[in-house]
DNA sequence: CGGCGACGTGAAAACCATGTTCATTTAATA
DNA sequence: TATTAAATGAACATGGTTTTCACGTCGCCG
């Protein structure tokens, strides 16, 4: 378990970036997270686990993971940024529980057929379009009350 | 030109806002603004106007009318958050331009619909949705350069 | 294999949008 | 007009993210 891997490694070379241990451990715990976790939280993980890897590489990693395209970024109701090892090549979007945190692809083909015409529908060029959807699990929904969350977020250590 | 008009008034009041100088400048100035305008950059406009407004209150006066629905927020790349006056009382989305920021309203029913049957699809309950859309508008695309922006942002003073 | 140069690291500080405090002012109502 | 709850705003607090810069280390090349 905790396997960081030769595909892990190759893919962060492939992307330009040099294999260090720090990198190594922030590629090895977003992998093992299944949901979207933000880079405090990650590093909170790290830390904890003992290793010592600095908030600033954390940032710095995600960020670089993002343009290399390795993982999914959402944002949450505050801005705060969400990452997510991409599993696929492919553009997805996800719906995610705001009680738990956990998060579903969703099937969007739809969206993006229609995203597609837009282009000319409008005029506009270039276009890219990001989706975030939220709505509350069937695990999280029993009570109904709106914000007692009676499940612990998902992901845990 | 610049008429606040009872309508505005009107429907601040509706809100159950108390009509204030400041308030009715905020809303004046948003009412006068084409575009989607940042809380920052509309404090600004209403200083160099040579008025009087904190920027606590324009923040304020912008939560408060987004929780009363009178306007339409979308954020930026950045995560800062845009305002723009809403025409109608529908929920809406934008396709906005990368360069000018000039902003379009879409039809996005076809995308109301598929996200409204995400529900019974995935089990998830009360679901909400934003959609960022954003291109390259006709009037900025001729160079085809992508970084230098022909044209300046829309609104100008 | 050893050295060198570029890339990576991280503690501290800067940044920046936004929220909070609280003493003062003001709009709406009686 | 008197009264009062709401609104204002300067200063301060917050929190995620980025920048700075001195130091470390990865990886290549001889």
């Amino acid at each position: 378990m905790g396997t960081v891997g030769a595909m892990e490694d190759g893919h962060a070379r492939a992307a330009g970036l040099r294999s260090t241990r720090q990198r190594r451990a922030v590629l090895d715990a977003l992998g093992r997270c299944p949901e979207f976790i933000s880079a405090q939280e990650l590093h909170a993980r790290l830390t904890d686990a003992g290793g010592t890897v600095g908030l600033t590489t954390v940032y710095r990693t995600l960020r670089e993971l993002d343009r290399a395209g390795l993982v999914d970024v959402v944002r949450d109701d505050s801005g705060e940024r969400l990452y997510l090892r991409r599993p696929t090549d492919e553009h997805r979007h996800y719906l995610i529980c705001r009680c738990c945190g956990r998060s579903q692809p969703v099937d969007a083909e739809a969206v993006e057929v229609w995203a597609a015409g837009l282009a000319e529908a409008t005029g506009f060029a270039e276009l890219e379009h990001t989706l975030e959807l939220t709505g509350v699990c069937a695990d999280c929904r029993p009570g109904g009350a709106e914000e007692p969350c009676p499940r612990q977020p998902a992901c845990a250590r």
